[in-house]
DNA sequence: AGATAAATTGAAAGCGCTTTGAGACTTTGA
DNA sequence: TCAAAGTCTCAAAGCGCTTTCAATTTATCT
């Protein structure tokens, strides 16, 4: 059923079906209904394809996800931040267009989705702290949101962040304020700009009261629960073994438990965790008292809010650019506890 | 640059262009190259849209992601699957146009998918065992291939599935083997598909060796972690204590080994655990001797399975049905051994 | 050389929609 | 009753590409 023959079927010309459709003024409402209920009987829904030729927009947004070969790591936030927008574009009647590709192909992929015009705008993840996207984007003229900060990027662009800095160190200061003094560092990837962020945070909360880093208690790494586990085994196994954890994701916390019970220690008295929790739907820590003490912000909720920016972006292109900084919750569960000195020992 | 600046360009028809760029062969080497030559310099990539007009086809293929409301998980597995399906829609030219809808929008979404034709065709997930997505394919005519199989579809269809019924049943013969006879069954939810074969599985292995099932061992939920902790020390603290779980999920697998530790025992002498394994890049049990005994087959490859099914039957669309049947690794671990008797008193 | 076949190129129609510019029909006010 | 204004409808052009059918040029054969 196309726009044709539905209009052969009411008797009427493609452009008043169009227009009633489209709720253009110039129709009237006896024709209007007339038009929307054989349609809604006839279940049309007009080409994507020849709407967009004709507009000029393809009411679809690029998403362009990196699979680097060397590590085909997933991002594990990655499902609910899709879910997130996917969720505004449905409501929004925009597409979700989505490309997976090898991190050398990463840039021509943005360049092929615009000269194609097989979108009309995309949202960039994960940014490094000098990520050739933005200018590319701007070269591009596609309209974007980055969902996290570019630190070196020095022309202003729409971002959506979380406070990555003051969440740590929020974090940080909770835990000194416990009494603990060795906190063990087990962070994310730190060309990553979020994963750089939150050690500045660590590292300003320590400073701030004249405490000196010790380098054998920070490591940077993709935040697996392996990854955790083995860190906080050599860590507690360590000449001076930290009392707590900051770490900067949910499954790493879960090794790092682990190797806290398997070293006949109680995480919660004995040794203290803090960690990074991204709300997600599948690891949540939303129980009456949580498990985790940790610095909260839905990764879900991050997702809606930029695809709503970057549509908002898309239908008045003059719009200023917007930048939105959210803070992290601090919640307090039960994997924190004060300072005992039982590790010391 | 679209085909009429290039065609004017190169001093040719658009026709000419058209076929030097889409391997014609009426067109002479010489003009070909010239014409390659020029579309890379002005970076030329044909409008997405007026192709699909002209051809009927989109090049891109639908998944319809639903979320409940109710529970608005999003399933872990899927960063994985998606990738996987990804990387073949790339190296084929395909787009990924991904729409997430409520349950309740769900059907819906795929008419209007078919009714503007902005999908070639689609991939079905998660199949319940009676799924009203299968004959609403064939009623729309769109290609499809399910990831998984609908128990009470009776008419054929294209699907790919891991053998969940062997797999459960190997894995509980192998607990068997080793004397364990209070196997906990850790289930997922089992209006799905997969979670009923795979116990089926379980059940087939006990009453072959005459064994009676024991409803307080058998628990049905979404797999998190919290679900795998929960069931496993109410278990533990039961009347007659399972000795070794079964369990459907890697995260779920993490609870239950966290329940054991708490409650004094050991995973892999006190208590045995097999999991199933998805190989989740962010959920690794590839150590040199896997944490984990485990079912293993690789979501992310049956993603790329399917998504190879599906383009080969768009290609060829008189072409038989497939179906392909993949069988799980068994992969000893550590989580696993000999029956102790260590729980029962 | 002339005729035929093969190789190469082009004009134009068409994919299904939106939208401009114009026409026809109603209503209103004097 | 008639003109002006308002309301409703339509024909046709155009979005950027593919593809059919036809035309032209070049190669091949007798």
């Amino acid at each position: 059923m196309n726009l044709r023959e539905l209009s052969q079927l009411l008797g009427l010309s493609q452009t008043t079906v169009s227009r009633a459709l489209n709720g253009y003024p110039e129709v009237s409402e006896a024709t209007r209904n007339r038009v929307q209920q054989v349609a809604r009987d006839h279940n049309y829904s007009p080409n994507a394809r020849a709407k967009g030729l004709a507009t000029g927009r393809s009411h679809a947004i690029g998403h362009v996800i990196p699979i680097s070969h060397r590590h085909e790591m997933v991002n594990p936030v990655f499902g609910d931040f899709i879910s997130g927008v996917g969720e505004v574009y449905a409501r929004e009647g925009y597409d979700l267009v989505m490309s997976v590709v090898t991190t050398a192909d990463e840039l021509n992929t943005y360049r092929t989705l615009a000269a194609r015009s097989s979108v009309d705008g995309v949202v960039l993840h994960a940014p490094l702290m000098e990520d050739p996207r933005i200018p590319l984007m701007r070269e591009l003229g596609l309209p974007f949101v980055v969902h996290g900060r570019a630190s070196h990027e020095e022309e202003p662009y729409s971002w959506l962040d979380v406070n990555n800095k003051s969440a740590f160190q929020r974090a940080t200061d909770f835990l000194l304020d416990l009494g603990h003094r060795q906190i063990g560092l087990i962070n994310g990837l730190e060309i990553q700009d979020f994963a750089f962020r939150r050690r500045e945070g660590y590292v300003a909360a320590l400073k701030s009261r004249g405490l000196d880093l010790d380098p054998t208690l920070m490591r940077s790494d993709e935040m697996t629960e392996v990854y955790g586990y083995e860190s906080a085994k050599e860590m507690l196994q360590g000449d001076a073994p930290p009392s707590a954890f900051l770490v900067a994701s949910m499954i790493s916390a879960y090794g790092i438990r682990r190797a806290i019970q398997e070293a006949g220690l109680v995480m919660g008295s004995d040794v203290s965790v803090v960690t990074f929790d991204d709300d997600l739907s599948y690891l949540s820590n939303r129980q009456d008292i949580p498990i985790f003490t940790a610095c909260r912000s839905s990764f879900r909720d991050a997702g809606m809010r930029v695809a709503e920016m970057l549509l908002r972006q898309i239908k008045a292109p003059q719009s200023p650019l917007e930048q939105t900084l959210l803070e992290a919750e601090l919640i307090a569960g039960r994997s924190t506890g004060p300072f005992t000195g039982q590790i010391k020992d």
